[in-house]
DNA sequence: CCTTTTATAGTCGTGATGACTATAAAAGGG
DNA sequence: CCCTTTTATAGTCATCACGACTATAAAAGG
């Protein structure tokens, strides 16, 4: 913030890129959008774009995100500042600082395309490679970013709507960490933690699934998560 | 990163602001500048500046602190991202969107005010307040994040110089987290991690304490802290 | 009716951890 | 020169968290 009479201003674009992630059939699945325009034109990319002058780079995420996919209800949508990608030539056409954040959304409406973008759909996790620009790297961080967090707080209701059952939050945690966890253990863990979830009161699920009927859980009002939910730890990486 | 047709492109600046943290007598510090011009001219603000055309974000962090505090060796400085700050006003004169650092130093030289800072100085954290524009709360969500980290990764290291004592690395856990820990406890859990601290071959530090001589260790390879080193918990506040 | 599927209850052993005690090795002050 | 203070290190013990596992309950589907 010094110097403003040594060093040029130079002026830079500033955008927003969403990796917004839900899950599909128990899979992790990605929000994308086909570009209509060069540079990357019919690539797939993050939605995202400017910022106007008058926004912080979050009120720009929101309008981007709603404007682009036609996603309604964004006002209750968790919005989380991922890291910011500014390498100088991330963009071939012009100096673009790009603020990424990360999204996670339940049970998922289809997008429509918006004003912007040629196409918006969900795409597996797994199959959305090639992206447009750095995207694929944002993707990437905004997982291991998500998957770190499951860890420590309680941010798996986020994934799952307002009701749902144990089965269903366990399926949170195995889709974005890629690991199948004990379905006792993870019981007990969940329900230990005060304020991580709380029982719907008088109430078991029963026409859907065809096993034993679960019971429903809401999220509670607990944030982190103490102590944590560690992920089965990956064979020979902490060295 | 779409729309280039649809919305107008607007020029941001885009800064860098660095929260620099170090280890004296046993309290955090951090690196502060007094600012030459206005706004906030006379007040103290996190170092910082603008990004340069050619430069990521990185290494325009680098080369300010660099020039504004004449720290030397920056290249060994372990530097990292925290946030992104953009609400409209936070800079009174124009738009500016600026991305802040943590960064951690051992040992710490005193700064030079370099090209730019009228005065750079380290003070302790505890008296930083009211520091120029959001810098405030800039340096409280440094804070957060390396205590954060110092639960899941070996970054305590960071704080200390090649070779330290037990004692020396338990005092930055104790000043990040403004709690203490028992001595012993703590060893052991270093001592039971696999890579966090190696013993430096045959060595015993005896003339600067007054108690019996401390063994010496070196930062190991690990970076990861499995399982974690949960700081204390502080009476309800996981609601 | 029996198999399959999913949910839930419980057991057992191990390892991590908090609280604590004990011993060792230095400095400093009478 | 002893004795207190200070810091480092070794160890104990009970509790708790967790991984692995078994058992039972309640549904669907052939």
């Amino acid at each position: 913030m010094q110097g403003y009479d040594k060093h040029t201003y130079e002026p830079f674009a500033v955008t927003v890129d969403l990796a917004v992630l839900t899950l599909r059939a128990g899979a992790l699945h990605v929000l994308l959008v086909e570009r209509g325009q060069e540079p990357y034109a019919g690539h797939w990319a993050l939605p995202g774009g400017f910022v106007q002058p008058d926004e912080s780079a979050e009120t720009a995420a929101r309008r981007e995100l709603a404007e682009e996919t036609g996603l309604a209800d964004v006002t209750g949508l968790r919005l989380e500042q991922l890291r910011t990608y500014s390498e100088p030539d991330r963009d071939p056409r012009m100096r673009v600082v790009s603020v990424a954040f990360t999204a996670l959304l339940p049970d998922p409406p289809e997008p429509h395309a918006g004003t912007d973008a040629a196409e918006a759909r969900w795409q597996p996790y797994d199959s959305a490679a090639g992206l447009a620009f750095d995207h694929d790297r944002i993707l990437a961080d905004a997982r291991d970013r998500i998957g770190a967090r499951l860890e420590y707080t309680c941010l798996a209701t986020a994934f799952c709507p307002a009701e749902f059952t144990l089965g269903e939050l366990q399926q949170v945690y195995e889709a974005v960490w890629g690991a199948s966890l004990d379905r006792p253990n993870f019981r007990r863990k969940v329900l230990a933690t005060p304020g991580f979830v709380e029982p719907v009161p008088g109430a078991a699920r029963l026409t859907g699934g065809r096993g034993k009927p679960a019971a429903l859980y809401r999220a509670g009002t607990a944030v982190a998560l103490h102590p944590p939910l560690l992920r089965p730890p990956r064979e020979g990486h902490y060295a």
